[in-house]
Order: C-alpha cells, then sequence, then structure tokens
DNA sequence: ATTCTAATGAGAACCATTATGATTTTCGTT
DNA sequence: AACGAAAATCATAATGGTTCTCATTAGAAT
C-alpha cells in the first residue's frame, strides 16, 4: 500500500462559518439545519458543500461525525471524549458531564488483543422536558 | 393522542426463516446479507421484504438494529445488553463479553431528571486480526 | 369453506449523501 | 502585481440504502 500523501487545505469563508456555528450550538445539528442557517448569508450556498466541507472538517479532526439517534447525520465540534443523552420522544441529544472512562479502553485491549482509539456511550430514554409533557397531559 | 392499537401478527415463514439465520450468526448482518444469503432458499424472495420482516421483527423485540459503524444498519438477535467493538480496518463488529453497568442509567437519571431505557457503547480500533497483518506487511 | 387481514413480490419512490464538471478562489512563486 | 497550480464552489445529476405502493397470495378465525 502506497503512503498516502498529505492533503493541503486552502482557506474557505464558508468552511469556516460552517465551523463557528458549531461550535456556537450544542445542538449536535445535521447538514440541512446548516444549511438552512446560512443560505441567507450566502445566497448561492449548496447543501452538497455543506456536506463536502463537514467532510473536511471531519478528516481535519475538528468536529466529529455522530450517526446514532437518527436517520441522517449530526455534527459535533466538542472533540473532546464525552457521552451523549438521545431522547427516544422528541430526538435532542444533549452532552452528558459524565467522566469518560479512558482505563476501559485498555481493558478491552487487553480482552481482545486489538487497539482500542476510543469508545462512545449512548443513553437512551426520555429526557426531563418530555417527562413533564407526558405527566401533565395524562390525566386529560 | 390515542391509545395505539395493538397490531396483530401473521406467521411467515419468510421471516421466521430470517430470524432463525439471525440467530444462528454473530456477524451483525445487513438486509443485504440476509437477502442474498436466503434469496436461494427463496428464490422469490425481495431486498423490501427482508426490510419489512426486519423492522417487525425490531417491533416485536426479537431482534436489534444498530446504526454504528458503517452508514448502513446492521441486525442482532442478540437482545441483551452487551457492548460491541467495531474495527476501523475491516470494519467487523464483534460482542465484548464486559459486564453490562445498569447503574450507571440511574446514576444519568439523577444527573438528567430524565428517565434512561438503556444505553450502549462501541469500542472502535482495530481488530487483532487486522494489527496482525499490519505488522506482517510493514517491513516489506 | 368463507372471510378478513397480514404478508408477499415486483418495482417505483424517497431522501440523505456523494460525485461530476465547469467556473472561481486561494496562495505560493515569479 | 501578475501567474499558475491546486483547491473550493455552484448547480445539478447520480448513488444507494431504505421505504412505499398495489395487486396478489397466504394465514388464521368464524
Amino acid at each position: 500500500m502506497q503512503t498516502k500523501m498529505k492533503k493541503r487545505y486552502k482557506r474557505s469563508k464558508q468552511r469556516e462559518r460552517i465551523l463557528q456555528l458549531l461550535r456556537e450550538t450544542d445542538t449536535h445539528p445535521t447538514a440541512d439545519w446548516i444549511y438552512n442557517h446560512l443560505k441567507e448569508e450566502y445566497p448561492k450556498l449548496s447543501l452538497g458543500n455543506v456536506y463536502r466541507n463537514l467532510n473536511i472538517l471531519v478528516e481535519q479532526g475538528l468536529i466529529h461525525e455522530l450517526n446514532f439517534g437518527s436517520t441522517f447525520d449530526r455534527y459535533d465540534a466538542r472533540t473532546d471524549e464525552h457521552y451523549h443523552f438521545i431522547c427516544q420522544k422528541c430526538g435532542t441529544i444533549f452532552d452528558l458531564d459524565l467522566p469518560y472512562d479512558e482505563s476501559i479502553n485498555r481493558k478491552v485491549e487487553a480482552m481482545t488483543g486489538g487497539k482500542v482509539r476510543f469508545h462512545q456511550t449512548e443513553f437512551y430514554g426520555i429526557c426531563k422536558e418530555c417527562l413533564e409533557k407526558e405527566k401533565n397531559s395524562s390525566g386529560y
């Protein structure tokens, strides 16, 4: 296998804006959400270009791609390891402030003989807000 | 909101065969893999029908759908809680024999005020087999 | 056996994502 | 400052996994 040539990137206004937008939010948005939020500012922006830039940002390690919780990809500018909660009712994904357990990676390596780069954990359930809504409507 | 009518199912040879096949394997196959393995046995089987039956089996709680590790869905007949390892080189997904930590669900409930139904953890890295292949080819 | 309803097969439709190709930016080099 | 090579962009078509439609067949209740 040939050694892969390191890719060189040139700056692009659109890509920098996408990254900035992702850093301003903690809602783990989809490509479509980003596109809709920027198309006023960049009227010629295309959804394809949003996808292309998101993939580049992932390659650069500046953002993470999340493919759980729904059928489409979501993106996250928090690149430190952390865990997620997914509400099965409203679809919201939010970050949890649990300590990241690094030692378990070593444990899995010992068990399997493989190399573990990272792990991710998702908690599925009903968020506080949806629980309260349920409670209020149950006694109609 | 209207109370949802409980759906009634009729048996189907194809669905039973799909479940049996899933129970015989631990490779977390895709719908396409299942289709290819059964089309000799059921020449008129269609991929759409495989999907339809997989969704029914998920509704019935007999199998789980996994949407991590790749862009397409994978299915698992092991319905007890367990963790997965995903090899980023060869794409293999395999089960881990780590104990399932139920107490962490209660901890997250206390933190968030929500209800946790389950959590899942995926370890990403390079499996033993791929590590060995790498080692053998590195000194060409 | 009849009848009601779910399951099926074949294929079209859907939709998130990726690829294409012509044009425009970026940026190191004259 | 202008040039030129490579990357980014826009617009749109293509891809591919999954779901839907509808006419027909099979399962089970009466």
